[in-house]
DNA sequence: ATTAATTTGTAATTTTACTACATTTGTAGT
DNA sequence: ACTACAAATGTAGTAAAATTACAAATTAAT
């Protein structure tokens, strides 16, 4: 759906002179708008009440109010916080803060790039292995760690290395039913591109975290594309390995959602041990 | 400025009873909240229309109409609300969105519960130290695994492992300028602890990442405690995870300003270095 | 220039939100 | 346990806002 703001501009050519009157208004200054009632409107743009309302229905709005609402929305989403880098000059507070956002936004942009279907079929795939490797290097090797940490609670066959050579090794050895899963925000990275190719020449089933287009994704059976802007050439990477750890989460999810009750259950169990070896809240 | 849906949940405990009615109906489906009239969303929450009315004023709003404007653009920002709980019945489109908006969600929470003096002493030590050390275990493993991967390139020594024996013998070794850091949501992982304590006794200076007042934290020098709304007894540790690797970044953010210009020429020779183990972008 | 179509405005209607006041509920002190 | 006071909630009436139906005015077309 697209922002009330631009369609107010992009729309203008189709406007009468009136609605004109009340568009210029509007677009002079829209913030004092959403708090002025449609009579204070009207006489703003010197135009009559049910004008202005005509004018809220052309923009595909049920009247004024829900006009209002709608252009609220737009101001809102006018002032993103994505691209805040930090600067030398910036306190702890600043580049605390700058951080934050730039992920939270990272994500919400990273969310919107997300092939569902895809999830979907990649989770089917997880469900069916007979093995679960995740492979990575640099700052994705944290992120298959993380990931095998989630799936071994699963309590499914997972694999995991940091070592090149080794991830090579278990690639060399996959057989067909194996899913090998590579996580790289770059998708360039050569020593992982040549792994993932031998995983492919042995029947595995290979799935990659990864940007779209890139010589990773052209590797994989299956991709998971994952849009951050974020370049990790400059940067050290952040809002990257934050998508694609969240990315494991839906997947780890859905994953738990496809096992079914039973299966939430043991898990359930497996937590009930864990608990055993924490101090509980009541003994602090 | 605040958003309204996050003031909701987070002044829950000032509202009256009839208010809470009015604020779960409103965190249930805010959505559909924006579009009901006073008289609506009243009956829905089996209150008065007054009522509704003194709860919108009571969020620092003009009225009723003027808080459906702040909801509306609360919505807007991409903020929703943080216990969005996947259910069984959550296809993928639903859980990954879930999942995806309640990360950020928490992400916002933990921001705002960071304590910024704080991050600016650990930077502070972190600078200093003669060695760094990260400890995790569980799912907090990957987020020190992740930590190390940062701070190596600094050139710093940094220390880390996945074995708690390991972990134990390293912190028995540690002496009078070693910086370790121990990272854990629940706080209250028994072995994690008692390493802890051996870290003090060796004089190392002990920070913890984990949740405030635990028993974790009580054994720490310096504690950067997040708050993160997320039960890790009962579900698969996810937000509270990302939190913590957004507070690494933080850190080491922190870190690169604070070793200055010079610093930082190194950083972009060492990712120099690394590109030429990459497939450059022009010849995919 | 006349008529039909479109645009705009007026006035009445309906919907919505708000205020003042009454009732209920809860609490603290005797 | 009762009274008195305070806080919370609801009722009913009022004010304001938005929408509708229709009439007047403008515009375009023959």
């Amino acid at each position: 759906m697209m922002n009330v703001l631009e369609k107010i501009s992009s729309d203008m050519s189709e406007f009468s002179k009136s609605e004109k009157k009340v568009a210029e208004v509007i677009l002079a200054n829209p913030q004092s708008a959403i708090h002025s009632s449609i009579a204070t409107l009207a006489k703003l743009s010197n135009v009559s009440e049910p004008t202005v309302n005509r004018f809220c229905r052309r923009l595909d709005t049920k009247g004024y109010p829900d006009f209002k609402l709608h252009l609220a929305q737009s101001l809102a989403n006018g002032t993103p916080y994505v691209n805040r880098h930090v600067d030398e000059f910036d306190g702890p507070a600043e580049y605390t803060n700058k951080i934050f956002e730039s992920t939270m936004a990272s994500l919400e942009v990273a969310r919107q790039s997300i092939d569902i279907a895809m999830v979907n079929r990649v989770v089917d795939l997880l469900t069916q292995a007979k093995k679960i490797s995740f492979f990575g290097l640099g700052a994705s090797s944290s992120v298959a760690h993380d990931a095998v940490n989630k799936f071994f609670r699963f309590n499914v066959p997972v694999v995991y290395f940091e070592d090149i050579l080794m991830q090579r090794m278990s690639c060399m050895n996959s057989t067909e039913g194996d899913v090998v899963i590579f996580i790289s925000h770059t998708g360039r990275t050569k020593s992982l591109v040549d792994v993932a190719q031998i995983a492919r020449a042995n029947d595995a089933m290979v799935i990659g975290i990864t940007s779209a287009d890139t010589p990773l994704a052209k590797e994989c059976n299956y991709v998971l594309s994952l849009e951050v802007p974020e370049d990790t050439d400059l940067y050290m990477p952040m809002a990257s390995r934050i998508a694609q750890l969240t990315l494991i989460d839906v997947l780890a999810t859905g994953f738990t959602l496809r096992r079914g009750n039973k299966f939430r259950e043991n898990l359930k169990r497996l937590k009930d041990t864990l608990r055993s070896s924490r101090y509980v809240k009541d003994n602090l």
